[in-house]
DNA sequence: TAAATATCAGCAAACGATTTCTAAGCACTT
DNA sequence: AAGTGCTTAGAAATCGTTTGCTGATATTTA
């Protein structure tokens, strides 16, 4: 097997010291002097690459920022990756991903697994609090950004989607329809239970990070702002998939409680509520309206074509880079939060007094 | 800043030489020992990890393999890293990804920043052939692993989908239901042109790796067996998204020819193409059926849902990994080809005999 | 009991880079 | 012409870990 070329070899042909080569590829002698020109000959000539891990024991940057996502199988963490990429590789950084697929177990390996790595900074994605990434002492010496999630993590700068918006402005809308009778579909990853008093996890303050309660914060104001008091039975509890959607409004449809409209957590759960809507012959959007979360894919693709919050995760990955090299520059940082807009389509229509 | 804890201070805290830590903590000294026991100790209390760049130097495993991605966006590659992620984390190993977000040039950088990286070995999805991967002597030393593409990089073990057979039995599928008439909707990431000459390019090999040539040879294999003739108008080219199926079934109804079936080269295309379709009034299956690829999310939620190719995306990441594992222990490894079925959805029927 | 062998922990040399220190070389001043 | 200051490049130390070597101790054997 042969073995890459070092510095030694390097130096070697350009009859020079080591030290002269070092000096020269990090641009401590000026590229014009007729030893560096040697040098970088040479480099050339024999394709060195410097040897990252030598460098980082030295504790030199290495010019790579990791990233831990809940799942990289869900489309909107993908975004957060993809704008984390992009933003990255424009300014000559390396992002590497460690994904943990949907697990807290695996979070934390993922974090012990990064601890050991060669990271400039962290941009994490934090599934739960975890007690494993805040006694990491690596962590504490290279700068991290909180992404996707707020205030769960104190004291580190955060970039976050403003979900209370996201509630706020797809009730309103449902409000500016004529449609009072709103459900809000609770999206969990793991639900605790069947039924949630949402109201007291609100107020709880331990529970104040999760996306689903901000979402519901925003719709128990534009509720407010519009006089209709909170109805606890127009709540219901779901996961995140098309099936789960699918199964929920047929719940909804079975307590035959009164209802002109539907907030699903994501896209794929609007779909599987319109699914079954349809099926049963309910008219979407005239009987009911349905909103859904990400303007995913899907959101255009579906029939009808479903109006759905857009959370711009792109910009939740490339501001959280933009964070990440400020903080490298040893720049003081401000949390970050990402607006949110309401893509209008078909699945929602404005409701002519009943008969 | 505090330091991280090294091997030398959990030494001095259980009051031996760092030599013996490192044995202890690479199993070199059975942990029965009370010497192990209190080194054990000592880490545990101490809080130490392993500095992954210093093993790395020695030559040692590092517990990384990693995986580079055209697209992190698209939903057949982030099923391969799901894979990947999923078989590596049990076995104790840690996948770090890179995307190269669809372009060549990045997909370079990507393959110079890992070569500087601490890497066990590369599972590697090229968009194309690549000088940069083949001068880096870098990945001459460590395993490598090619998936998802077949052919392109010489004398590397590969993981890839049989998309000869993808081809074949879509196109036998149709010609059971009687269609005949089978459009072949060619995918290129950029394509070389309007219209192609599929032909010349399946005998040129050179070209044999495109994943479009390698389905359109099934095409043609199953055309044959029924004794139909190859109807180079039938082929159209096209890109990877939504907007392209739309406007592809324009340009076929255009035309005016006769059209019993279509052969998408993805779910997005084929969701275009029904769109299209739908809008003028051509009834999707009956009129016309229509065949996706991926059988990703969005298969069974249009409508008509679509029947579609399953890539078992997920099993080329694991396969990979199996691959790459069995390497790093020395073993030899054989290519794994990876087997796709059909499912059978609404977007195709049986075609009655016509008037 | 003494000699031969096995076991084990510590010393020190790597690994490939960066950086401090050092000494040589040079131009200038007086 | 000797002393001063400045630049420059090489020698050597260093980062945190692994490992071959060594000498000391423990165990076995005659």
């Amino acid at each position: 097997m042969k073995k890459d070329v070092t510095m030694k070899d390097v130096a070697e042909h350009a009859n020079v010291s080591v030290s002269t080569v070092s000096r020269v590829i990090n641009g401590k002698i000026s590229a014009d002097t007729p030893i560096a020109k040697a040098v970088l000959k040479a480099t050339e000539k024999l394709n060195y690459r410097p040897n990252a891990a030598a460098r980082f024991m030295k504790g030199q940057r290495t010019g790579t920022i990791g990233v831990i996502l809940p799942d990289i199988a869900n489309p909107f963490f993908t975004g957060i990756a993809a704008g984390a990429i992009t933003r990255a590789q424009e300014n000559n950084n390396n992002i590497i991903i460690s994904s943990s697929n949907g697990s807290i177990e695996q979070e934390k390996k993922s974090l012990e697994h990064l601890s050991r790595s060669v990271l400039d900074g962290l941009i994490y994605c934090p599934i739960a609090r975890n007690e494993v990434f805040e006694e990491i002492e690596y962590f504490k010496n290279i700068p991290v950004v909180i992404s996707y999630r707020r205030d769960i993590i104190p004291s580190k700068p955060q970039v976050y989607v403003d979900n209370i918006k996201g509630g706020y402005i797809a009730t309103k809308y449902m409000l500016r329809l004529n449609r009072k009778r709103i459900c809000f579909l609770a999206g969990f990853w793991d639900p605790p239970c069947d039924s949630i008093d949402m109201l007291k996890m609100v107020s709880s303050p331990e529970a104040g990070f999760y996306t689903t309660l901000d979402r519901f914060r925003g719709y128990l104001k534009a509720l407010e702002e519009e006089g209709i008091p909170y109805d606890p039975s127009l709540v219901f509890v779901t996961r995140y998939s098309h099936e789960s959607g699918y199964d929920v409004a047929k719940e909804i449809i079975a307590t035959s409680i009164d209802v002109e409209g539907i907030l699903a957590p994501n896209d794929l759960v609007a779909s599987g509520v319109i699914k079954f809507l349809m099926e049963q012959g309910i008219s979407v959007p005239h009987n009911i309206s349905v909103i859904g979360y990400d303007d995913s894919l899907i959101a255009p693709i579906s029939s009808p074509s479903i109006t759905s919050i857009n959370q711009n995760s792109k910009e939740v990955g490339t501001k959280s880079v933009d964070l990440m090299l400020d903080l490298l520059k040893g720049k003081k940082v401000k949390d970050y939060v990402v607006d949110v807009s309401l893509s209008i389509r078909k699945s929602t229509s404005f409701l002519k007094s009943k008969n």
